[in-house]
DNA sequence: CATGTGTGGGACGTTTTGTGTCCCTTTGGT
DNA sequence: ACCAAAGGGACACAAAACGTCCCACACATG
């Protein structure tokens, strides 16, 4: 059955919602029976008409009863609720997940692909894809984008398939040398989702442990400047998350960072910053490019990352800044971050 | 699955219609790729307008590519299509028949339900409903309404459920005299209907066995000929089809015209007419009423039958009468009917 | 090289559908 | 008798869908 759902998904991508809209419906008029068109759409957070539309099509189909008095379910309604019910569950299981998520994070869209990245290999890829497709429908109009490094970001760029519009962006890491490996790292990343969209990119080379003097006089370099201001610029920015202690490890990160980083308690780490539980900042890496004061509401942010093993670090995260506005996981986080 | 797709249905009428649409685009983009959308659209017989609708959101939905040189499907869309072919036999299964049986028939309407009359004594219950719901959906514009007898009939007005529209209708039975058993009986079956749905109802009782004078006489009399000027004025006819041998004795029919039905190979009945295998009418009961040249195409002829064993009589009456515009039958009478 | 046929995409006016917002009559309870 | 709440009709406006062009471009063919 689900195959089915997730292909319907694909055919109409408004189907779900539809769907939704007019069970919960019928699960209002069962529960207020008699009640009339106007208290109805109150409850429901319907305008009047398009309740009626509504309520015209489901008396259409037999489902529902209008008199003076009000509106009943019909014997034929009753009955299809009662499967319906049973059947919803599964149905919205992602749904309800992505709306409660989105409630309870306070971000404007959540989108969760179904499974769980630490056990299925392939659901990262999936996480991936979603991320691509969604990138997709914004690079028409913002055009710049900023790019983090991170193994799930490069599962992103192999997901990348170009468009008409692709050829218009230009991609650019969104901070320098935070300390992946090479094939994770920023720069290559950004490299590669250029590669396979045919768009521009520019990279950001600052080689690590820099004297103050060398770094400030490289920071007056025209080209860097330039570099630097067309990331502070840009108009969307993707990052994964990581759970804190694991990237300060793999950053190679110095003994006293580790351990501040403990004493702190930070569980969550995003483009060089690492969260507490609550969301506080307790460390950052120290280096050019985008800065957590940067992310202003204009910019569409996007942060992946799945795996129930992240959820605190998601969590963190989002306390820790408001700006994100997309937030792209999997069922087994979802679920965790809910539980908790 | 089977169950998520009835309820569906009822919630999105449209859906499995759109579906089989896209799939359909889908399928014919593969078959002739790459391929443009004026050549397409002929082929699917969609105007350019509403194909290149659909084209744009496939594309959008990253299931095909459009180049200069025509459209090809994304890595995604055949995807996508392997997994839907495999679920379409499922999915449209009774829509591919309604729709093969459509074109095989040369009728404008099919409905089928699922299962076997013969078999689940419930399934005659969902033909019944089936057609009450058809039915409930021209009693708007059309106001009077013959009705034969048999037991199908007999189930439909079970199934009937009034509305805001059917205290407007008139039932009236479509033949006098065509002997069935009393509660199958056509008269029988108009006022249980009419009570059903408040709606009036006229009756139209002619004595078996009348003497050519008294019937003559009886003709005259103006309250008769009024209901046979109604009968004959219906703006809709809903009637069963039976087999033709079964429906002779059942009306203990004389043993010589048993016998010339047998010789002619009768094998159809529908409203007193029988017919051959190939659509003539080898004979038919004499009485008052519709008879089988007032189906003109500005009425609405609804036939309902259903059951494996009644395949052949649905095909001769259909042969023989082009003024069905709906039948609603079975999956095994359907079945049975193709495989032919 | 010209030409013709196919491609996608832009544009525009028309039609249809959806919606927000009224108002009116009916109904049922107080 | 009255009032609140019901459904339904009506209308104007916005948005979407649609039919029908035309255009620039790519490619094969003469």
């Amino acid at each position: 059955m689900q195959i089915l759902l997730d292909i319907q998904k694909k055919l109409l991508p408004d189907l779900l919602e539809t769907m939704q809209k007019r069970y919960n419906i019928l699960r209002y008029v069962k529960a207020m029976e008699p009640v009339g068109r106007r208290s109805l759409a109150n409850h429901l957070q319907l305008t009047e008409r398009t309740l009626r539309s509504e309520v015209d099509f489901l008396k259409n189909q037999n489902l529902l009863e209008v008199h003076s008095s009000g509106m009943n379910l019909s014997q034929e309604g009753r009955e299809l609720l009662e499967q319906l019910e049973g059947i919803m569950r599964e149905v919205m299981g992602i749904n309800i997940l992505e709306q409660r998520l989105r409630e309870m994070l306070q971000i404007d869209e959540v989108i969760i692909v179904s499974g769980n990245c630490d056990e299925s290999p392939w659901v990262k890829k999936e996480l991936a894809k979603a991320c691509a497709a969604r990138m997709k429908h914004e690079w028409k109009n913002r055009r710049t984008i900023a790019i983090t490094g991170g193994s799930t970001m490069a599962a992103v760029a192999d997901s990348l398939v170009s468009d008409e519009y692709s050829k218009g962006v230009t991609f650019v890491p969104a901070r320098g040398g935070v300390g992946e490996m090479s094939q994770n790292q920023a720069n290559t990343i950004v490299e590669k989702m250029a590669q396979k969209v045919h768009a521009s990119y520019k990279v950001l080379y600052v080689p690590d442990q820099l004297s103050d003097e060398v770094y400030a006089s490289l920071m007056k370099e025209p080209s860097m400047k330039e570099v630097i201001a067309r990331i502070k610029s840009a108009e969307m920015v993707i990052h994964g998350i990581g759970e804190a202690l694991v990237m300060a490890e793999r950053r190679k990160s110095e003994p006293s960072v580790l351990t501040r980083l403990v004493e702190q308690k930070a569980v969550g780490e995003a483009f060089g910053y690492y969260f507490s539980e609550s969301g506080e900042v307790v460390h950052k890496v120290l280096t050019v490019g985008l800065q957590l004061e940067d992310l202003t509401p204009e910019k569409k942010v996007i942060a992946v990352a799945g795996g129930k093993k992240k959820a605190k670090a998601i969590q963190s995260y989002i306390r820790g800044t408001h700006a994100t506005t997309v937030l792209i996981t999997d069922e087994a986080a979802a679920r965790e971050l809910i539980s908790d």
